[in-house]
DNA sequence: TAAACAATTTTGTTTAACAATAATATAAAA
DNA sequence: TTTTATATTATTGTTAAACAAAATTGTTTA
């Protein structure tokens, strides 16, 4: 077993993220315990740790519970994506290498291929690729890492606007426009479609989320 | 006492934040623990709890550290700043009442009183109220929060940017522009200008670093 | 001086315990 | 029967002592 306290918090991590324990749920510190083989203080640590990234919360002398979010929460964080991955983009744009831009255009293709397809989840695994060559483009590491605790919990949401009719191809043209914004090298711009981007997807989750959440 | 987690966290906290605990030092556990008066374990929960606010740092098998910045990494957490306030400039804009509103063109009018007497301290005091108001008004927790933790990171480093010459006015100056943005309710207008404003105070810490940090 | 080894310190974790609080079940009163 | 009060149980917050594993320090030797 690799550090008990890593153990368990990764242990139920994934369970909040796959929905096995689902928002609003107690988390027992002894059951936890015995459940994963760890003493109740370590399962506590673990806890606290994931109170740390939002997906627990911890009421003095209640213990723990899943962390639910309402839908305004959910938007709220869509709007915090949106400033701080133009910000990334922006900061990209200023310091992307030749090499990224074109394995970002390279990413891109693949994209347009996939949807052509129909392959959906392929199409999703690459639009993450394709984000996250603009995060390791930014030279802000900060910035990225808030990013990634947002996505971390909008995750078990299935925020799939992929889903959603018609979106795909906006999606697509989206990337594409971002896509020459950085070959461009324009920082503002580059900005203002990355934030198109994520506000579309925000409007997306806002007028769908009946059918997504 | 208070619940000894609760007082240890606060404890440790205080003294990162005076400046008794400074950056880089190591924080021993079973010191900490005879000092405060609680038990280990409890020292090491309120380590793990000032851990997420990026206060303290927690390596495997070394313990916490206070947790230093590198000036490149402060600049960085200006420029994630930039984008939330302009955010939440933008949505207070919308939503902003009008008793706000007068509140704020008051804290304006004793800024500028304060300034004309080389009241450093007081315009500082305000200069804070100023923006709380505007996260009061900007209906997005989540961003504000984030905005916070950001702050009490920064504010060991003591970023007076009050004490550069000719800032003052200039920092006034960017108030009155921010005030009227919010006056005329133009949410485009005051993301821009308050996104100046950070932009401005981000550039003063890195031309004057020297002198500030 | 550097390398090798031993001694010491510190951390990560466990176990068992107990008080304080919260949740639940039970009994008494309206 | 419903409500209210009381007792019971479960759960949390915390402590203390213990020990292995890892890191640090100190000492000796080449």
């Amino acid at each position: 077993m690799t550090r008990p306290m890593e153990y368990a918090y990764q242990f139920i991590k994934d369970r909040i993220l796959d929905g096995t324990y689902r928002p609003s749920q107690k988390l027992n510190e002894s059951d936890l315990s015995k459940l994963i083989g760890v003493s109740r203080n370590t399962v506590k640590k673990a806890l606290l740790k994931l109170e740390r990234e939002n997906l627990v919360e911890i009421e003095e002398n209640k213990g723990a519970t899943v962390k639910s979010h309402t839908l305004d929460e959910i938007l709220n964080y869509l709007e915090i994506r949106e400033v701080l991955e133009g910000l990334l983009a922006r900061r990209a744009a200023a310091s992307i290498t030749d090499g990224q831009l074109r394995e970002l255009q390279e990413v891109y293709l693949q994209m347009e291929d996939h949807l052509k397809n129909n392959r959906l989840d392929e199409y999703s695994n690459l639009n993450r690729k394709f984000h996250q060559i603009i995060y390791d483009a930014s030279e802000n590491r900060q910035a990225v890492e808030m990013v990634n605790v947002i996505k971390t919990q909008l995750l078990r949401y299935h925020l799939r606007t992929v889903l959603v009719p018609g979106r795909n191809q906006e999606s697509l043209e989206e990337h594409r426009q971002i896509l020459e914004a950085l070959q461009a090298r324009d920082p503002a711009l580059a900005e203002e479609r990355i934030r198109r981007h994520v506000g579309n997807i925000r409007q997306t989750i806002q007028t769908h989320h009946q059918i997504l959440v």
